[in-house]
DNA sequence: CACTTGTTTGGAAGTGCTTCCAAAAGATGT
DNA sequence: ACATCTTTTGGAAGCACTTCCAAACAAGTG
């Protein structure tokens, strides 16, 4: 079992008293030199080890951060938890990760995490943050950053879905499109309406009119309408409501794109040549299609979201912060500018 | 912050000691009912919150399991670790994750993982382990379990690679090619040298003699070969040295089975008319692209991980045990078999 | 009723640290 | 040499629990 070494051994070996060793290991400065060279010099020989729970107890701080993330959204959170890993690991934290298959353990794991010192402060992921969870939550002070969610309560760490949404309507204009159609999820999803705000928006200041027929908000689709199927059948509507069809689609998610995809070319429409389409998110399969889309920063998302949470660790009082970050254009060949510019 | 309510405040307000306290909240049981309930209700009242780290402390426990697990890998991990989360909450310990960006962090992560009693169990994930960690983990006694890679030193969970080759292969030959390429990642992977001896008995017990023309194992691609560009530069490779080209495809990962769809769609063959494809891994790509393939029980891999681990940890002198999940076939469109049934 | 046995209880000791306080040791000035 | 100030040091107390031991109590026995 481990060292077993204690600083009862270390002060023991090298003569001193424990107050002194735990000054060296805690690099204090009021040490002579020649007395924290002694001690680390046995410290090293005897292979010491710190109890991390007992220094946990003795500081009254947990230097652990916990992450509440939905495993079924998979894409997006496994890239921001890349960069959530490499800043707390810079700033010597531990990540304990609860993670949630199904949205009624989300109580429960708030009320693990709320153990009295158990984190030093949470990170709660892209669900909706319970009502009668606010409460309490507020009432222990335990410093908490949402990412890719809100709550007016906390501070937070997400995108701007209705410029990103603007960009990428843009781009289609600008490919010379008068015709752009908008595939979206439900308008129950916060960032599905906040999409539509930026589509409107940028046909508007392109001197487009706006043309509810060329827009498709899922219907009563399952779940919130950001899944494939909902891109499937929206083009099917287009298609068997004899609608003209747009020669191009901004979609609110790169996998309703897939099956906007899907549809299309089983109706005989070619992406990019008769129909061009933009999605949203930039997942990892997005690359493999081809699919033109907006790229969430979603590393530095993390990154950022841990550098929030610290700091309203040590400032506990500081106003409550929004963030939200711009997504970036990644042109692929679904849009058709590569095939124009280039070949 | 939260309540800083103590055993011992317990303890007066219920005017019984404080191990009796304990003893009612660990529910031992030489406690008599009566006292047991008005210290439960005492505790309740002033809602009482255990201090994780002191119990930890006291314990010598940590309730804790620690996964390491690469995070460039993505897809097979994600489901695993799924699996992982239930079974490890269920159980009531923590997870703390470390995500490994690049290899470089292994030795730091598990030097952080053997600091004495922080955590009570490792989960290794998918790597080579390091030669020089191993007889440090041996030292330290501290329990282990390798998941989709392995070592003779320590308990393992993977799959059978040599089995899903000859099934998957099987399928193929039993929709009636008697003509099937491999398109295989390099030798130098462990799974990719068991898929083809699984492909190659697969042959032979249907009577199908061996030909090396039909197969490519990665060449000098980058990294292991299980990747999209691998895939595609085979089929090209094919395609380029004038050799026949078989009906039917097993390719040893879906991320390359892409690579070989888009290699053959491009040079105007259609799957699974002209080819048939079969993959390997079941990832969550695999179903939008149709793709017939292997499928890991990465969920129960998981969960068995978990059940390893405290098993091991209960029991530290228990024989090594090495584990191999079957993988199954998921029948898609890919191979065809679905086309010729159906319609 | 005294004696044994068994159950329930209180609290000291132990878990391994940090931190505070007072004492010891050095440095400085006269 | 002594007084004063500063730096360095030892170790008690505290962090919040578990566990062990002995004491207290209840119950059973001849």
């Amino acid at each position: 079992m481990a060292s077993k070494v204690t600083i009862y051994d270390i002060a023991r070996e090298a003569s001193v008293g424990i107050g002194t060793v735990s000054r060296v290991l805690n690099n204090h400065p009021s040490v002579t030199p020649e007395t924290r060279k002694r001690v680390k010099d046995v410290a090293i020989r005897l292979d010491y080890q710190p109890h991390t729970y007992a220094q946990r107890l003795a500081r009254r701080q947990s230097e652990t951060i916990s992450a509440i993330i939905p495993f079924f959204t998979n894409y997006f959170f496994i890239e921001v938890l890349q960069g959530v890993q490499d800043k707390i690991s810079q700033l010597g934290y531990d990540l304990v990760l609860y993670g949630v298959n199904n949205i009624d353990q989300v109580d429960s794991y708030i009320s693990r995490a709320l153990q009295r010192g158990k984190v030093d402060g949470i990170l709660f992921f892209s669900m909706r943050l319970p009502e009668r969870m606010i409460s309490r939550l507020k009432e222990t002070k335990l410093p908490m950053v949402l990412v890719d969610t809100l709550s007016p309560e906390f501070d937070s760490i997400s995108v701007a879905n209705a410029e990103g949404a603007y960009a990428a309507t843009t781009h289609l204009i600008e490919l010379g499109h008068r015709s752009v159609g908008m595939v979206n999820a439900q308008l129950v999803s916060a960032p599905a309406v906040e999409r539509l705000q930026g589509y409107k928006r940028a046909l508007e200041s392109h001197g487009i009119s706006y043309s509810e027929s060329l827009v498709k908000s899922g219907t009563n689709n399952k779940a919130d309408g950001f899944n494939r199927e909902a891109g499937y059948e929206a083009i099917m509507e287009f298609i068997n409501n004899g609608s003209e069809m747009p020669k191009a689609f901004f979609v609110s998610s790169d996998i309703q794109a897939m099956g906007v995809i899907a549809a299309l070319s089983e109706k005989g429409f070619r992406v990019p040549e008769d129909v061009a389409v933009v999605g949203f998110d930039d997942i990892e399969l997005a690359r493999h299609i081809k699919l033109t889309t907006m790229r969430q920063p979603m590393y530095q998302m993390g990154v950022l979201a841990i550098e929030r949470l610290v700091t309203r660790m040590s400032n506990p009082d500081m106003e409550i912060l929004h963030t939200t970050f711009s997504p970036t254009l990644i042109v692929r060949e679904s849009c058709g500018a590569l095939r124009r510019n280039q070949n």
